[in-house]
DNA sequence: AATGAATGAGCCTTCATTCAT
DNA sequence: CATGAATGAAGGCTCATTCAT
């Protein structure tokens, strides 16, 4: 009987996961703003009705998608600099951890804009809030921890830190709207080029 | 006939500006999502039909006003650092020209980051953008010119240059929505910070 | 230019009467909870967003009806015991004014009955609500003004006069749901019965 | 073997009670409009699908609820003028008996009203409504009795039992719906005064 | 008897845009 | 140039009901 109750649940899981998958393909191809219900429904394979089955809200699919973002994000700072030796490594390493995963999924970087812009209170709980908010810190803090490995005091290893994301995403961003191009510059190398002056400045 | 002509133009123009203005004022207070067509038009003295005349579509209106932003920009940045005595001082007051006119302006950063994300070819023509990058171009020209008076080869100050950009557009975003303060840090000194370690690593 | 704009007003007034018959249409054959916005468009030959240039919503269509209905009563009132000799003659063809209304026209009964159990604030506002209890009022005043010529004191006709109300909206129910018929009686002699029996207490 | 399906039938009609009176709470607390099939379900705990091994449509709960309140109608009458001695002060206690159920219980007052406006043919059969119909005859009768036995004749004292009734009912509506207040009344005090003026216009 | 996933029809409302006047 | 009525498509969401399990 256990078992049918954790198959039942399993399969539940994952029609949400498969709903929540549709979600990702249509903002990715429609963007924030094209996302609909309807649209996302279609995808799944579903009536609109019965996305309701599995997300309260429209917002509220946002929010999973937003949770399950910084979930990969998580995992993949986690997944970098294993064997860096120096605290300088690390930094660097860990730095590119969360770095390269933007770069590389640039919608998870819109996720994050979306979030400020347009999710509604429903979706965005004041707790789911404060839990994404503890995410995003969990995947950048190994950054200040090599920065005060490094011998920085904690108060400095939180500035410094504070201005390297800005930096990264500031870069991202440039080159996830083509702005960069205009400089005829590249994202990567420039973030590498600040870390590098980063731990020249702190040696 | 011709000063006729010309009477008429000007008043069309100047209408014209009036419906910007508005746009700008329903953009200011109820964001990017919240304006309407409608919305503007009321705020203009017009009803919705008439704003067709003076454009095209709703995508263009907001076509219009990045362009217009961009020259208040530029004004922003051209007010700016007159008796800046050294090419380190120039610098300074010209990156605070253009940051600090996105700080005081956040509506102006959406308006940037719509123009990627939400605006539809028919507000943004090719040649308009090409226009916009070039406005965005002339903005941070001055900087470069600092750059490259302070010795930096052509190529070093266009980099250093789209390295200052990138940092303070993201420091500006981190303030914008307010995750900055999850960091417990303040954008503008660190934005300062940021132009400090540059002038002392070229010193 | 003044004829115009006149011409234009009253065009726009017949347009919304026009949704308002619609409306009452509607109502009439498919009750309150059948009635929709869909519908009530297709009927005045509209589109359901056409609708909202008449009315910002449901409940302000059902305000108006409502507010018509109270109007067409008053005027049912009025229209009654004009030769009236006594006050007793006077109190019967009032009570007969606002009776034979409803009487005639059960569904301004359902109307009133829908105020209080349907109307949402926004149809409904505070304003609006006022105005109609005083429209209610003004409809049952004849028979309060009656019955003070009769000689009762102030307080004894508003006593009597909310009895008379209440006799005769119950009376129009019974009849109106059927259940009258359980008993084998008729509605209006039933109500003449009580005034005669009201004249006859107070001789 | 009888046994056991006497058992079951037992628990069958136990269960169907059980969803009964969730509907009756959730139709108290949200109103015939606010009340689901979803919202009786999980009242009852039950999944909505279940409900229809119960009912076989909404209405039809409806139906049953009303059938019920006419019970407990009829049981409030029952409980009620034992110790009257004469036939007025029977026909008093009888009268207090169903008009004092509606003025506790306003939803079941509602429920007659939606009975006649709302209810579908699938929910109120033809059996039912002759069920109903008795039923409600049969809370009345005792107020048709003592009116004989004070003299009156049978026909005359069906008219006036159906007048009382709908004063009685007039004032609960106007009670219920607030409408009294406009007068400054109250309901039960002009009803026992029309009960006085009854006893003694028939003395 | 009960589950619970899913449907399908419907709801009110908003809005950019068009067009006859 | 300007009006304002009207469209048509879309939006998020609700809900009674069905049905395979």
């Amino acid at each position: 009987m256990d078992t049918r109750v954790q198959r039942q649940q399993a399969a539940s899981d994952g029609r949400r996961a498969l709903v929540l998958e549709a979600a990702r393909a249509v903002f990715d191809e429609l963007g924030i703003e094209g996302a609909s219900i309807r649209e996302i429904a279609k995808r799944a394979g579903y009536t609109p009705g019965a996305i309701y089955s599995y997300f309260e809200s429209k917002e509220a699919i946002y929010g999973a998608l937003l949770a399950d973002s910084l979930e990969r994000l998580n995992a993949a700072v986690a997944a970098t600099g294993e064997g860096a030796a120096s605290p300088g490594e690390r930094l660097r390493a860990k730095a590119h951890g969360w770095y390269g995963f933007f770069a590389e999924n640039p919608r998870d970087l819109d996720l994050g804009f979306y979030l400020v812009h347009g999710l509604q209170p429903r979706g965005l709980t004041s707790e789911l809030n404060t839990r994404l908010n503890a995410r995003l810190h969990d995947a950048l803090a190994p950054c200040e921890t090599a920065l005060a490995e490094w011998g920085l005091s904690e108060e400095a290893a939180r500035s410094e830190n504070t201005a390297l994301f800005a930096h990264g995403v500031g870069l991202l961003l440039l080159q996830h709207t083509g702005r960069i191009r205009m400089f005829g510059q590249q994202a990567t190398p420039l973030f590498d080029h600040y870390i590098d002056g980063l731990l020249q400045r702190l040696k």
